[in-house]
DNA sequence: CTATATTTGACACATATTGTCAAGTAATAA
DNA sequence: TTATTACTTGACAATATGTGTCAAATATAG
């Protein structure tokens, strides 16, 4: 089971590139690449598909592992976590289903 | 389908309590539960704990509702939004099953 | 050793969230 | 009308959280 900072670690260095020049790519500071890297800082949405374009990684599938991570982390502590995952999809499907937005 | 704003201020009017007895009970100001009963806000697990209380309602199932009302609004807007679902309750389960903590 | 890659922490800055309070609306009764 | 009650709203300061930048510290090779 990979994190997004897992991912990107290694798809970077199968690729044999280094923090420097995909931080350049993605024109942030490499300390905040590492950090991402390691899971201490949380990538915006276009980091991500920056990130994405130059680690070829599929885009819209990072955007799952990221999300998922980070509702993951918020709910993994709790005991109810399963209960809430499925009482979540019941309103989101209801949300959808009624166009609410954000 | 009941936000946990919803649910706290029905059960509130069906005891026939008041903002202000509600409030003093939770200790909170009563422009907080007002906001909290509309989804302007949302409540600490303390207030939640207190509400289930003198509202005599299961204060898990709140703790359900609460959490994912949280995570609804946070991805009803993502189009890949059940898959986010799926791939955060394999996460949740791999994360329990190794025991890491929060 | 030297050089290069990565990590770490401190910092200032911005943004978000919080509780408090007073003034506001709305409904009802006198 | 005025008074009272329940609730709502918005402004405010305080606090917390998140952000990028930078330099020093720590690997990891060569």
């Amino acid at each position: 089971m990979e994190t997004i900072g897992q991912i990107l670690r290694n798809k970077r260095q199968a690729l044999g590139l280094l923090l420097r020049q995909v931080s350049a790519y993605v024109d942030i500071d490499q300390a905040i690449l590492s950090k991402i890297e390691r899971n201490e800082r949380k990538p915006t949405k276009e980091m991500l598909e920056k990130l994405a374009e130059i680690l070829k990684l599929d885009k819209d599938e990072l955007l799952v592992q990221f999300i998922s991570d980070k509702i993951a982390y918020e709910i993994a502590g709790e005991d109810c976590a399963s209960k809430v995952l499925k009482v979540a999809e019941k309103k989101i499907k209801y949300l959808k289903s009624h166009s609410i937005q954000n």
